[in-house]
DNA sequence: GATGTTGTTGCAACCAATTGCAACTACCTT
DNA sequence: AAGGTAGTTGCAATTGGTTGCAACAACATC
């Protein structure tokens, strides 16, 4: 909480809030649903304060930002290991993916085009297990 | 050209327009890019119509989407081989993939989670060789 | 070639997210 | 504790993209 101030931002009451929703959300959480949570504490916070305050933690790397094919962009706590999601296009439904998996494609990357890619939190489409089976 | 009737779509000089735009594009362009183009030739062409459009040959695999990060998603005729983009967070700059390099990742999917990934145009956000070597 | 049906279009309204700006306030300095 | 300043906020406007709907036109049928 302290760390944005130590890295020079301001420590307001607006981005107090918006921190400890994000950090008492199980899993992910979207920016409206922020917002919704917040003004039942403190009225007038506009949604663009919300999404101003996620950028900046998305930049320090505390939250990160996937895109789930859901119409709107969800916001995780990153803690500790590093992890992706496969989301089914039939169903919806999204699992987890360990962050383990992606290395080798990471490594390769590096060693064959001297990329040293990102992929803080992946959301790879696809169809999953269940659906594949029902198709017949 | 006459797929899109073989399979059901009617064929209006509107999508005849578009499609040949895209396939007329030298790589990535944007909806509103097309739109532009569309709007020299036949004035009253609404912007949706072009999203409509790119919709459908989305959903056919004759054209691949991709958010490149630049504020807007770029559109793509897919021919022949499959590729992916790596983009450089610094210098903006899009480098092409290989799609063999993602298979060994689409082959654990398959085979320890059951799940058949698409994968079907990625972009990796990263930094490339020239920017990571020039910070020191 | 005229007729009917159903998919398609243009328009306007809408949605999620971003941005410009003047008023404000957290924090540093004295 | 008061004052100055630069970062931050709320608001309104804007952007990229989607959607509902009535008018329209592509295509099949006669």
């Amino acid at each position: 909480m302290e760390s944005l101030r130590e890295v020079g931002y301001r420590l307001t009451p607006q981005r107090m809030l918006i921190i400890s929703i994000i950090h008492g959300a199980k899993g992910h959480i979207s920016a409206e649903a922020i917002h919704e949570q917040v003004v039942e504490q403190y009225p007038y916070v506009d949604i663009s304060t919300v999404y101003r305050t996620l950028q900046i933690l998305k930049k320090l790397r505390l939250v990160s930002e996937t895109d789930l094919g859901g119409g709107r962009v969800e916001y995780e706590v990153t803690e500790g290991v590093r992890h992706h999601h496969l989301v089914c296009r039939q169903c919806g439904h999204t699992f987890p993916m360990d962050d383990e998996l992606m290395e080798p494609l990471r490594a390769r990357l590096l060693k064959k085009h001297g990329f040293q890619a990102d992929m803080e939190h992946f959301a790879i489409f696809g169809v999953c297990q269940r659906c594949a089976g029902e198709d017949s």
